[in-house]
DNA sequence: AATATTAATCGTTTATTTGCGATAAACAAT
DNA sequence: ATTGTTTATCGCAAATAAACGATTAATATT
């Protein structure tokens, strides 16, 4: 995973939509975001009776989440609740929005 | 990586909506989708000069893509095209769309 | 037939991700 | 003080991803 030595860097921009994106790529993360953005709102670990996986795998999946800025967790003794991240959300929506809405319309040649 | 040995699986919307995610979930290959459906329309290896990396390594990065649905490359000796694929284009964008108006503005309790 | 151009593939190395069980941490309730 | 509940973290194994250089394949051009 060796990079070339030049001081290349991408955008900001292309950096943020790619990290929310990675954070989207894999079905239990996407399962978790749906419950915390469907269901009424906020949320815990009964995840666990709605994905295959064991707790620990299932803690990794939401701080990888939290990591990438979508949602973040109240500590509310002994448990925690989880929710999304709004604002970060929104950004992540106008991102993902712009990313589609490229004016390739335009011409079409294939 | 085992996995619970039951026999779970995800919906299918959902290991859609993540295959593409996954996908997107890489600098590079967000500059290339960019580049395919910004520029006028389609593409070839020129991306050498826009990204950081080896050929052999952007090479790998069309062919996430290409996998994934996203693009698809006509072969046109001795370069090859590589366009969007408009209609899974389209179904990632709806896919998307969907998640973020996920109804989660009637309650707010975070 | 020989050469040049373009892109894919192979082989390798290193890093990251996914998953689990076991253990630790934090706190409420007894 | 002990116990129970909930979640995070550690340590590990296996799988996948990311990157590169070198090689191959395909085809135009000379």
């Amino acid at each position: 995973m060796q990079r070339s030595s030049s001081a290349f860097s991408y955008s900001l921009e292309t950096e943020q939509l790619a990290r929310f994106a990675k954070a989207l790529g894999h079905p239990a993360r996407i399962i978790i975001l749906k419950h915390l953005s469907n269901q009424s709102c906020c949320y815990t670990g009964d995840l666990l009776e709605v994905l295959p996986l064991a707790q620990s795998t299932v803690s990794q999946h939401l701080k990888e989440l939290k990591d990438a800025g979508l949602i973040e967790g109240e500590v509310l003794p002994p448990k925690i609740r989880y929710c999304i991240h709004t604002k970060n959300w929104n950004i992540a929506s106008k991102l993902f929005k712009k990313l589609f809405e490229e004016d390739f319309n335009e011409i079409k040649c294939c």
